[in-house]
DNA sequence: CTGAAAGCGCTAACAC
DNA sequence: GTGTTAGCGCTTTCAG
């Protein structure tokens, strides 16, 4: 493993170390000849830059940390491909760990990632998140952060979100115009930022169509859909209610593939006798039985975007003050599940 | 982002900045009481040792390199899984990048890993990787390399891959048993190492079954299912045969959820006309319409066991002689897609 | 038992 | 236009 350095290119070509670190960098103060003679023999010799030693001198590691609930979700996967394409072009490094919706982990990961002295933090909270203290502390340190998706309100820094409102609003208005009344809602634990603004945009739907919003048609799944029995128990609450929901409308990608298992063991028609809307990314919904209408998010460009704000806060720690928080359209994909009654 | 370091415990201590750092190492020859002393304060102070000075001097970086084809793929997803769990219990880091199944970005993530001076590399090859002088020179140079999956035989290294002839052989003969006879099998290019074992694996259960094994069956898919446009050309090349397949193997996870999307739009009636098994890690395959059958692999299994051969490598450089290739068994998931004709 | 000094690879004052 | 030196944070000889 005999990596050149400078050092060795300063001893073959009798010069300083400095000399030789000055003509690499292309410094106006180095003789033209000198430079050509040491990028030439550089390039011979496949010289390469020690990042390692670069980032003790200059205290920064050009590597960010991610932290999303967990990757086998194509809405993540799709973020961290936009996160890993501007990183990439920029010569950043990218480390993803996974929350698996757990606070620990999330405290854990952080406090590790920190430890290896990353120069920024991109954050997908676990919905089991309630405390936000290790982030406070980092932000008060100066580390940057920016937060996609699921957001803490009391954080005061950029923010990368879906219109989550509008989403919602969306697809509860479609189920109403294909003739819905009783439209019943599955989502994730209140305290995620997504469970809120979804919760609202359904809400509003509902109102400016002239239907009462019915708390028993709501129901929150502590771990967000992957635990069947927690899906099984609570969707068979709702069909066994004395009016059932005729269509259903779940916030997330687990509910949603989580819920048309449960109907379809129990042999509940869709969407016949319940229609069906979900968000997901998942790339294979026009497969499901039936085909299942979706509220996508542009993951893909919201993971850019949030690199971008990201380095912009690292490469300028000042101009720290106006925060923006910036929400992208979801679309409606209508399919058979949601079919008119 | 005031970090605390050796030398401000030192000062603060009235001690150097040796002794401090042999009392945090717990080195026999320091004073049991200054010991308590360092070690006291430095918790109170939360000294966390600077990574980037220890991978300086050590020249390692606790840190390793993965390189896969596509992360928004459930395989993969789960190969990461089992790596990053691995990784995160051992301190390392884990820095992933995707080849998009290109050689030109293999090469260079390869390269860009490599002068970020990580420990090692983790790899499964681009569809389109025919050439592997970026990672022999690797190797000779020290360079500790495992292969996942699609792994190269030029290359003499720990290897981990799924038991693909045996997975290709149970479902090959599990479709002969439900009483078809003119097997298609779709699968990626022919230079990758999944391709040649699961085509013998259909080949030798054809062959065992007393079934001519036919080349117009086989169809090779540069781009292994993600372009639309060709997987419905090869498909209905295939359906539009004189004596057209009554059923259809597919070797990977696109090709498998493409083909049933091929297949739906053409309206060939599934499992009636065609019966359909795939390899996939899908977690929907039961949604499906129909439900797939699938062949699984254990890909946490294999992304820990990949990770702990590397670790081997990286830890103990000298015993590289023997290198193991762990095959992991795949299993059969039998759903209607292949019920019997 | 503890301290001084060197060195990992690189850059930036500060000389000359 | 080039060299000398110091220092980023840490460990490890080598001296006491």
């Amino acid at each position: 493993m005999e990596t050149i350095t400078i050092k060795d290119i300063a001893k073959a070509l009798h010069l300083s170390t400095s000399t030789v670190s000055r003509a690499l960098r292309n410094s106006y103060e180095i003789n033209p000849e000198t430079k050509r003679l040491v990028t030439e023999y550089a390039q011979k010799m496949q010289y390469r830059p020690n990042p390692i030693a670069l980032s003790l001198r200059e205290s920064r590691s050009k590597s960010i940390g991610v932290i999303i609930p967990e990757i086998a979700n194509n809405f993540f996967s799709q973020l961290i491909n936009g996160i890993e394409s501007v990183a990439y072009d920029l010569g950043y490094y990218v480390v993803i760990f996974q929350s698996h919706e757990s606070y620990e982990r999330e405290v854990a990961h952080t406090n590790f990632l920190v430890s290896r002295k990353v120069d920024g933090l991109l954050i997908s909270l676990s919905s089991l998140t309630t405390n936000l203290l290790h982030f406070q502390e980092l932000m008060t340190k100066g580390l940057p952060i920016v937060f996609m998706d699921r957001v803490p309100n009391e954080i005061a820094t950029h923010k990368v979100v879906a219109d989550n409102f509008e989403g919602s609003y969306g697809a509860t208005q479609h189920l109403i115009r294909a003739g819905r009344r009783r439209i019943a809602h599955l989502t994730s634990p209140i305290y995620l930022s997504i469970t809120t603004e979804r919760l609202a945009g359904y809400r509003k739907a509902l109102e400016d169509h002239g239907i009462a919003f019915d708390e028993k048609y709501v129901r929150y799944f502590a771990h967000g859909g992957k635990d069947e029995g927690e899906n099984r128990d609570g969707i068979r609450a709702l069909m066994q209610l004395p009016e059932p929901p005729d269509a259903i409308f779940s916030a997330s990608d687990r509910l949603s593939t989580g819920c048309l298992a449960v109907l379809q063991n129990e042999k509940v028609k869709v969407p016949e006798q319940v229609a069906l809307v979900g968000f997901t990314n998942s790339g294979v919904a026009d497969l499901f039985n039936p085909p299942l209408t979706t509220v996508v998010q542009p993951a893909m460009e919201m993971g850019q975007q949030a690199m971008n704000l990201l380095i912009r806060l690292i490469e300028h720690p000042q101009a720290q003050n106006n925060f923006e928080t910036m929400a992208f359209k979801t679309s409606l994909n209508v399919r058979e599940s949601s079919a008119g009654a």
